[in-house]
DNA sequence: GCATATTTGTCCGTATGTATA
DNA sequence: CTATACATACGGACAAATATG
């Protein structure tokens, strides 16, 4: 184990990485933990997060919890009220519009630079894509959407700036909170693998022009299709607290 | 005070408006404190900053003081290592190329919509420029480099897009981080009130296409200017702590 | 509109774990 | 290897704000 030298160096140094990056704070734990609770829906939108109740339920103290919630806040999932409290947020058809508004611009952005890109990079669309296929073949719809999601992810790695993936992954957490007012994940995802076949395809075939021409084919139904379902359901703004066990 | 009907409602909304604007916890005006004293280099890249010794200075508990650091850490102004504390960020030139490298995405995507921008959006850029000459005139360098954020605040609130221009503030707010590595205020920013001049005109003009040529040249010599510093000096990469009395 | 109960905001003390001299 | 300094996490306390009857 002791420093020897040759070819074994790299073998320490990928140790080191391993302790490094499995470290984490319990207030990340407990973020990831809420995260999950979160995009899976049984914490759904409005929702308290009350610190007494979800603190016994976790076994974590109340400073170490809303540190876990400071985690949450700056993911944009959850929102802050003085005085009042923490909550899963509520997103509006303009959080909506916008998020796609961006999305238009980084994607369509980050295709221009598919070229240039590595192989690495690129590759990572078609897997996407194959674990979206995969997971539907198998019904895990709530897969398929993660799945649309890596592919969008993949996408805006092709601009090779970590801070457009660090924010696209923002972006499509957020929209994942909206995804919800879809109340049955097939017949919401299921349409959108044949729409990610078609559209990579151009990329990977380098017509950037007809790539980018689907994106934005693919962005305006995909808006479309959320507003609409938004629009149908107005009311739900506050929603009541409801005990839930995590 | 009551609910008096007619034409004072709009008081009452803004009272309101006024107090919920006006609260902010301890720990968001002890980050606002930190933040003013890393953008004014005091506290310079790579510093540590010290829960007990900060938490003195500032007479805030520890538990406050870390809210507070993660308001920090969100905006990337400090980076944050398991059991090892919080210092302030030191950023390197690959991270100097990639903020440029978004900006020039982000605002040349804002100028392609400064058409359909209001007038009220667009009446920022001008006020922006003028509030650098003003502060030129009176000698106050590090107010110019701040009018110089205003002005990039407001290209991209071109865009509409609140995601986009909060996008922004972070890239901006990083920036400066960078601009400890020019020593003299002066010569730095004097040079680029004559560009903004130059730049603004023809996006009021109306002639997008030489504003974004405008734009691309004025982006990559800032960023050619920043980078030529930072491979000046190399070597000051892991700063020793320096108490420093806030 | 008032009084009460609940919840959050802030601070403290301490015990434990971790990194570094 | 030990010692020291520091961050992490916990639980308790109290004031202030908010919600409830």
């Amino acid at each position: 184990m002791s420093s020897t030298e040759g070819s074994t160096d790299w073998a320490e140094k990928l140790a080191d990485d391993r302790a490094a990056v499995g470290r984490s704070s319990t207030a990340q734990r407990v973020a990831e933990i809420l995260r999950d609770r979160i995009t899976e829906g049984l914490l759904p939108p409005g929702t308290k997060l009350s610190e007494d109740a979800i603190g016994a339920a976790l076994g974590v103290s109340r400073n170490t919890l809303r540190e876990a919630f400071r985690l949450l806040l700056h993911e944009r999932l959850a929102t802050h009220e003085l005085s009042r409290g923490v909550y899963v947020r509520v997103l509006d058809a303009n959080d909506v519009a916008d998020v796609y508004r961006v999305r238009r611009l980084l994607e369509t952005a980050a295709l221009r630079n598919a070229r240039s890109a590595p192989p690495r990079v690129r590759d990572k669309l078609e897997m996407a894509v194959v674990e979206g296929e995969k997971a539907a073949a198998e019904g895990r719809w709530r897969d398929v959407g993660t799945a649309n999601m890596h592919l969008h992810q993949a996408i805006a790695g092709l601009s090779m700036s970590p801070r457009i993936e660090e924010f696209m992954r923002q972006l499509l957490a957020e929209l994942r909170l909206a995804f919800h007012v879809m109340n049955d994940p097939k017949t919401f995802h299921a349409p959108y693998l044949t729409w990610h076949r078609r559209l990579i395809e151009p990329i990977l075939a380098g017509d950037m022009d007809a790539a980018e021409r689907m994106l934005h084919e693919y962005l305006d139904v995909a808006e479309r299709q959320l507003l609409d379902a938004f629009s149908r359901l107005q009311p739900p703004r506050k929603q009541a607290y409801r005990p839930v066990s995590l």
